[in-house]
DNA sequence: GATGAATGAGACTTCATTCAT
DNA sequence: GATGAATGAAGTCTCATTCAT
């Protein structure tokens, strides 16, 4: 199983717009809204001040998308489709086993650490929003295919609640819930990190 | 270390308005709040519907909280305060120690599944507002500071994690999350009761 | 059968606002909004054009209105309203049964004349929004009744033939489609004068 | 004086566009034009869907017609024409002259009911756009010089007054308010009816 | 001649908040 | 303490129109 491109990688940074093609703008757009998603919040933000930001008028948001929420799901399936894009990488790569999960973990554990705050926003969608919390689930079902694909061998559903577990705790540690509980960042790292090696060890060839 | 009584205690359900004592109001709104986060997010309702579901107007909302933000921090006082008292009240009791812990554990995901919207607004408000953050963290301290009191000991940070994984576990499966990767909601059940009985086998007679 | 009063007759003309009565505010935005759609059109104005005129903020207008088309339809129904308070005026007046006729017919061409901007986005709404076409039908058969109630006798389908007749013609005066047809205004006039005396004549005593 | 053709007589039906004569491309989005005024009226679509519609980008839209008012005028003056033109034709046939006045109302009758929803937008636009109400008053004298030409004798204003309500009865058949008031639509037809075969039994010769 | 991406003013509506009563 | 009418800034979205290709 294959996760599409980030449909921003089509967006050359730094480029002012001015007639491209609508991949292009679509994708500045989306890489505004996840810069402003981040900043503000899903519900700090609004549609004109995205369009403006990727350097658009007002009315060229809706050309492209047919609401508000419909640019935070392609935020959110960029951020998705990027995240297991490096993850892929790592797996593929040679790097040796013993370094290969805690590399993993240190991705997985910045990568929340800078969506924080777009997260928050879709733990509020996926509570109210129909639309995002069946998007939600798709993409559950399809990280657990892809990384069994990747390992090569079925999860269990233990593996499952592992994984769960292990995206919970990066959120906690990137919001500073666990150092507010006084769960030292190394401890909840270690604890990631072994589960990881548990599941990397069982990993078919490649 | 006590935690308040929930403020909504004071306003005895049934109950008409119409010129009550500031706390009976207060409460009301507050009560109103909790339903209408839990309904439709903190996001989708507003300060006029709460205050009229309350049976008040507008401007009495505003007589009791400075701006929307403070309903939002009484509920979530309320529902800590309304979790842990329940919690305490089961420690307390002289229930077998088997059956202690599955009990407090059915409670938390109990409590977790009814106020899964709320909590999805406060997930985004931790994320994006300051003063919710601040608040958060205070609870998250004191949440221990009572654990440890209610259990006789210290709590490791090793517990602390635990404690957090618990919750975010309970979250997973009120948002039917767990059920979206394949993990059967007795699995995730089994391995919080494990968990609690451990830490619950540790008590020094109360 | 009584028709209510027009709404606009709790606005006392030439007064402001601040912290009228609900009834008040209604009919002062109400009377705003016909100006408004007599002068530019129900697709020529538009919400806060109408509050503003009425002297209030855009909010105010939707505390009242729940959207545009309401107001439409409140208009509406004052301007059937009005027209027929005067029309059973004349009748119950014990004007000169031959100067009777006359005397409706120039009010009903006044009337028209006063309105023929209104009427044509009746006329284009009646033709697009389902919502106020039933408004119309509704106001068509309340106005049947309510003149067989004034005459004292029921009205034929023939007499309604008439009256129907006699409003397009009205309209067709106001709008200038009788002259630019090189119809003079009286002949248009007496055709309906005739209808109606014929009409009147059959009354019973009252 | 003869109307001339209805411009989409160019439009051979099925064509798909791309790079047609002027005449043609302009016919083409006149047709989609029509059918956009008539499916949901003048304030209802845009120019961007009735170009797409048409087949074109919205730029060609502009190429053809100024501004969306002039499609508007365009489809007028086809609605008008193909009117007319049908009934000519049935005037020059030799329908027997008992049969005639039924057949040209029912084809009166028809065209309105067809066009209902543009004829709303019509009797708005009049009402308010200067341009469209000079038109329409063009149309008008037109359509008299028409008649009379095709009757043979010039029609006294008397004859004028006929015609026009007869226009506004089709109107009120097709939007069903002469069925609101109760008025079966075979008495309006006849009367219709008799109104024409008066006109039609004083025309000369042809 | 045709394209279609882009525009931006502006319409409709919401809602947190105020304040005179 | 309570009211609720009023506010107005701001957000969502539309659409007639332009213009570089």
């Amino acid at each position: 199983m294959k996760l599409p491109k980030p449909a921003t990688a089509q967006a050359e940074k730094g480029e002012r717009p001015r007639r491209g093609t609508p991949g292009q703008t679509r994708a500045r757009i989306v890489m505004a809204a996840a810069r402003a998603f981040q900043d503000e919040g899903y519900f700090g933000t609004d549609s004109n001040v995205i369009a403006r930001s990727a350097g658009y008028a007002p009315g060229t948001f809706y050309k492209h998308f047919v609401d508000k929420r419909q640019v935070f799901l392609a935020v959110y399936a960029d951020w998705v489709t990027a995240q297991w894009a490096e993850i892929a990488k790592m797996l593929e790569s040679d790097v040796g086993e013993a370094r290969l999960a805690p590399q993993l973990i240190d991705q997985l554990l910045e990568h929340h650490r800078l969506w924080r705050v777009f997260r928050g926003s879709l733990k509020a969608l996926i509570a109210t929003d129909t639309e995002v919390r069946k998007a939600h689930r798709t993409w559950r079902r399809r990280q657990l295919k892809l990384l069994s694909d990747l390992l090569g061998f079925e999860l269990s559903s233990k593996d499952a609640l592992e994984l769960l577990l292990g995206e919970r705790i990066a959120d906690a540690l990137a919001d500073g819930d666990s150092e507010a509980l006084g769960v030292p960042r190394e401890l909840a790292r270690k604890h990631l990190v072994s589960t990881w090696t548990g599941l990397l060890s069982r990993r078919k060839s490649k």
